[in-house]
DNA sequence: GGACTAAAGCTGTATATACAGCCCTAGGGA
DNA sequence: TCCCTAGGGCTGTATATACAGCTTTAGTCC
């Protein structure tokens, strides 16, 4: 059908996954062995443990070192969803992206945040930045970073490079951590955001490092009536 | 240190991971290819193409086929989060899940079941199931299931099997969607997960397919203030 | 019957080799 | 000056081969 004919590797995996998909081998199930498929295919052996290295890796199957390979039933229970730059999703659609900042300032770090960022001395960078899409609130963006990571922070047009864009270039990204949660936002959020009274807000906690210490910290507030996080998995 | 030493294509994956986390090979720069790979660290090109491609799948580098491999920026932006399998996650957490099945029947398809399923005949199983951890309710799983996919659905037991492990043993599954986002939940399932008035839920929407078909649509709400998703991306 | 052993089978890694196809650029020809 | 082409560099795939180390099983010896 295609013009560039499908690889062997790919010939070996949907031989695998045509099985499983059939309910033929089951979850625990043991896989044919590579020498087997090597047999059943008329390919070589390193072309077979290349298909089955990839499934292990998407995690359709797991090894184990001299007895087998087996159907992986983890799978089964969850799947990754991708948080991605506000701003790369906004023009991805198509839309306009714009960004207002609100405040960008030097203060005294809060508690909380001290405790985040593991602050050693007090002064903390802080940002507010309200992210549009087509002039419609998309995120609020209520971020801290620490000085000694980035001095120059305060100095940064946030309406042209996103914070992360920023960060990345200073000092290398070594580290992610987001925690989504589902809120009733802060009223002062919820006006920006343009919601109603009451009205829920999905929140992305963001923590990153660089270079062996914690750089940034922010709150990623979203109107939960128009932003979504979506996953899909194949297989 | 090791007992066993490192195999070759970590220490290249190391080799190029340094270059990248020291902030030398910045995104969109070029990373050196297999074969200077090959001459610096005195590999196989097998086992310089093995690094990179293991480098490629985890998405710290793009290669484009005759031009050259690159570290990658879209990783900056984002990361996956995974969702997994309630109770599982539960008694990972050393603490014990009970489900409570508070109906399980056969009814006409709401339209918005009928087209979410692209149902072709109206009848479709529904079951409600509340998930509790250590007897605080922690998600309400309001469950639609097709008929043709799973007929023996209404004798199942699903305080002993999960709605989503009996689905997975009768037919195969194929493919997931999930939709994350944050809502008010209706005061019916609010009083369910023990929510005050204005409390927010995180609403997963999950859809499975099998051989082909919609499976199963899932509505999963979960309290805000006790549930929340998390991930971590290193390097 | 039970304990030890050897062999067979499996995955994991590593290399040398080969060829196809894509991309970019330098250089020649109009 | 501009266009076009040929070649060099790169990734992508595929194979045959080799050896290490782990697991399971069959078989032997006590």
């Amino acid at each position: 059908m295609s013009s560039t004919p499908m690889p062997l590797y790919e010939k070996v995996k949907h031989h695998v996954l045509k099985r499983i998909r059939s309910g033929e081998w089951r979850p625990g199930a043991r896989v044919h062995s590579e020498h087997q498929l090597v047999r059943e295919l008329n390919v070589s052996r390193m072309t077979a443990n290349r298909a089955i290295r990839d499934l292990v890796n998407s995690g359709v199957l797991s090894r184990v070192a001299g007895s087998g390979t087996f159907v992986a039933d983890l799978r089964s229970a969850g799947h990754p969803l991708q948080i991605r730059n506000i701003a790369a999703e906004i023009r991805e659609r198509g839309h306009a992206h714009r960004a207002e900042v609100l405040r960008i300032e030097r203060l005294p770090a809060p508690a909380e945040v001290r405790v985040r960022l593991k602050l050693r001395s007090r002064p903390v960078f802080h940002s507010v930045v309200v992210h549009y899409e087509n002039d419609v609130p998309l995120q609020v963006e209520d971020r801290y970073v620490d000085p000694a990571v980035a001095p120059g922070y305060l100095e940064v047009n946030l309406s042209e490079v996103t914070s992360h864009e920023y960060l990345m270039a200073v000092a290398p990204l070594e580290r992610v951590e987001h925690i989504v949660k589902a809120v009733v936002p802060p009223s002062p959020i919820a006006t920006l955001l343009g919601l109603g009274a009451g009205e829920a807000a999905l929140l992305i906690e963001r923590t990153t490092w660089s270079r062996q210490r914690r750089a940034s910290f922010a709150f990623l507030y979203h109107a939960g009536s128009r932003f979504e996080l979506r996953g899909v998995f194949d297989l």
